[in-house]
DNA sequence: CAGGATCCAGACGTGGATCCGT
DNA sequence: ACGGATCCACGTCTGGATCCTG
C-alpha cells in the first residue's frame, strides 16, 4: 500500500475501515490473527499501518511523513473511554533543547486517532474499528504538555531518577520502556557520574486522551 | 564453552586447535560448513570464537574481556604470508580523544592471532588451523600506529572525506565498512554541515601483519 | 594487489503497544 | 487504576571477515 498523497486520501482510507471487525481487516490484508495476543501486543497497530499505507519503521518521523500526521490506535473500554495510557516516544539523552523541537511535540502536534474496541468481553476477532479522528493539539493542551515535558526533561537532564516516577506530570508521564526490567542503559546522574538506569518512554495519561473523544 | 580464566588456559586451548582442519573443528563443535562461503565470510572466525570460549557479541571490548586479549584470524596465502588486510574496528564520530583510549589501541594492544590456511587451491574443509601467536604491540609499532591513527582521526573529525581514502596511513588505513555502498550515515563535514557518508572502518595493512609472523 | 564493495550473525534500540499486581 | 513490567517486529549497527575489478 502506497502512502496517501493528501490528508483527504488518508481520511478516506481511514473512513473505509470504520465499522470493520479485526477479523474483516486481517482477512482483507491476508494476515492471520496471532494465536497468542499476549505476546504480539502491537499487532493491530501494525495492521492499521499496513492498511493505511503508513511508512513503517522506527524513525523519529511521523507515520505519514509527507503529511506530518502521526497514526495512533485509541483502545476503548466497555464504556467507550480510553482504556489506558498511550505510548508517545522513547526518552533518551541528550534531550531536545526546545519543546517545539522535541520528539514529543513532533509526535503529538497532529494525530490520526483510530478508536478500537478493547473490551475484554468482546472476542478479539469480533472487535471493531471506529471512525477516525484527525486531531490537532489545542493551545490550552499544548501549554500543559509543554510544562510537563519541560519538568520531566529537566529531571532527566539533571539525572534526578529518584523523583522521576510515573507520578510526575499532568498529561504526560514517564514510565519504563524496555523488554524487561533487567534491561539497563548507561546514563549520567546529578553528580555527573555514570549510572545504569531503566530506559524510559513518554506516555499520555488516559484523562488526556479522553479529550480526544470530545 | 566458558571463557578461559587465565592466559595459560587460553593458550592451551588454542594450541590444541593447531593442526586441525576446518572440517575437524566444525565436526567437533557440531557445526556444518556453510554451503555458500561467499555469503558467510566470517564463519570460521566465529567458529574459533566458539572453540576458544570468546564472549561473542558486538561490544567495544576485547574478545577475552577478563584477560584483555583480542582474537583474530590471520589468513595466509600459499606462501604463508598474510593474504590481505585485517579489519580492526569501525570508525565513528565522536572519535576518542587520545590514542590510548581509542578503540583501535584497545583492540591492538594484545592479540591472539590464529593463522589459518587461505590458499584458494586448498578445498575449504581441508584447510588447517595454525599454531597460535600471542602478540603484543611493540614500542616501535605503536609509534607508527599512533601517528596513523591521529592523522586518520583528524581527517575524520575535520570531515575531510575527500582526502580520507584507503591510501592514507602507513600501517593503518580506513576503508568502507558497510553492507554495501548505498548505506549512508549522517556526519559532519569541515564546514560543520550535515553530510551523508559511507561508514568506514580501520584496517591493518598486510605489510604490518607480516611482522606478526616474525 | 589493494582500494572499494559486499555478506552474515547477533546485539540493540525504537515503535507498535498491552499486561498485571497492589 | 495505574505504575511498573513486559512482548514482537524490524531497522540499524558492530564484529566476524572476504570478494572483486581495474
Amino acid at each position: 500500500m502506497l502512502p496517501p498523497k493528501t490528508e483527504q486520501e488518508l481520511l478516506q482510507r481511514a473512513n473505509e475501515l470504520a465499522g470493520k471487525t479485526f477479523f474483516n481487516l486481517s482477512k482483507e490484508l491476508h494476515k492471520k490473527i496471532p494465536d497468542n495476543l499476549l505476546t504480539e501486543k502491537g499487532w493491530l497497530g501494525q495492521l492499521l499501518e499496513l492498511a493505511l499505507g503508513a511508512s513503517a519503521g522506527s524513525k523519529p518521523e511521523p507515520d505519514f511523513k509527507e503529511l506530518g500526521i502521526e497514526l495512533k490506535t485509541l483502545p476503548l473500554n466497555a464504556q467507550h473511554q480510553p482504556k489506558g495510557s498511550t505510548f508517545v516516544c522513547t526518552a533518551s539523552l541528550p534531550c531536545a533543547t526546545e519543546w517545539q523541537q522535541s520528539n514529543v511535540y513532533q509526535k503529538l502536534k497532529c494525530i490520526l486517532w483510530i478508536p478500537i474496541e478493547a473490551d475484554p468481553n468482546i472476542p478479539f476477532a469480533e472487535r471493531r474499528i471506529g471512525a477516525p479522528i484527525l486531531w490537532r493539539l489545542t493551545t490550552v493542551q499544548e501549554k500543559i504538555l509543554k510544562q510537563d515535558w519541560e519538568e520531566l526533561t529537566e529531571m532527566l537532564t539533571l539525572g534526578d531518577y529518584q523523583n522521576l516516577t510515573a507520578r510526575v506530570g499532568t498529561y504526560l508521564q514517564m514510565r519504563p520502556k524496555a523488554a524487561n526490567s533487567k534491561v539497563l542503559r548507561e546514563s549520567i546522574n546529578r553528580e555527573s557520574e555514570k549510572q545504569l538506569i531503566v530506559p524510559r518512554g513518554f506516555y499520555l495519561r488516559p484523562h488526556f486522551t479522553k479529550q480526544v473523544l470530545r
